[in-house]
DNA sequence: TACAATTTAATTGTACACAATTTAATTATA
DNA sequence: TATAATTAAATTGTGTACAATTAAATTGTA
């Protein structure tokens, strides 16, 4: 029996979702502040950093976020140098991004931050693969548009 | 053996934890919408229906939020005549914040939407039940703070 | 008891996040 | 082929989210 007393919320799957993903962020703050990148930011050369170069759109798909958010922080991330934006040749509409020279030197100070991360909260790597083959199983549920992992 | 490789976007926990908490949240969207809430909201009222009332310093502890979101955030609940907020007779420095009569009546129409979304997500109550928990645990070695889950 | 230290909200500034709209380019079709 | 429909980014507006600072009230202490 579901009584009122049961919307306690700390009991709310999406409000522990939530937290986690917040104080997670917060985590990597503090590692990507001395690299002047935000989260988000570190998302999107993520990407750029394992591919060639890609449109906003397909770029909006990976990262699930739309224009609105993605031209801004693109633009920010040109106005460090660590990308370049330009207009596609072949087709006018689309603008294409990819990792600038100066981009790439950061590579190589990011790439153990979540293994840090993971050592700090004392989370064992079997864990973690563990928790997120749980986690994309939710997200495939969960995921309203028909994006990448929704296929 | 770790190679750059496996910096990918789709096998980063945090990534898939910061995507399961925005989906989830459009979810709520599409019931919080009509009620002219939003999921930020939403929680601040959860604390307030299944207590007294309670300060804004308390309700940033249990929100993780702090009173640069919360003040504008219990401005707005204020204005739509769901909350009270008054000074502490007794501490003019806290400021209390209790839910007013109109605020009541929402929690009858809110009551359901976590049961329906786990319904529309295919999530059995007990799976979601251990994700929970899962959860928690990786919460309490994540958060920053000392905060309600931390202690 | 004066005054320094602390506490609590509010304020300021930056950066998402997303819905809705707009603009420009391309594609489809009457 | 002219025009309608579609697509891709950009823009606009609202609402978080949080660090840093400020201002007012309270507490601690010399």
């Amino acid at each position: 029996m579901i009584s009122d007393e049961n919307l306690i919320l700390e009991e709310q799957l999406s409000f522990i979702m939530y937290l986690c993903s917040k104080e997670t962020i917060k985590r990597y703050k503090e590692y990507l502040d001395p690299l002047d990148l935000t989260y988000t930011q570190y998302l999107a050369m993520l990407v750029l950093w394992n591919g060639d170069k890609i449109s906003v759109n397909d770029l909006s798909k990976r990262l699930y976020l739309d224009s609105g958010t993605l031209t801004p922080l693109l633009k920010k991330l040109e106005g460090k140098g660590l990308i370049e934006r330009y207009r596609d040749r072949n087709d006018e509409r689309v603008v294409l991004v990819n990792v600038a020279p100066k981009g790439f030197e950061l590579k190589d100070k990011v790439k153990h931050i979540p293994e840090k991360i993971l050592a700090e909260t004392g989370i064992p790597a079997s864990e973690a693969t563990e928790i997120l083959t749980t986690l994309k199983s939710v997200l495939e549920r969960t995921s309203v548009d028909k994006l990448p992992f929704k296929k």
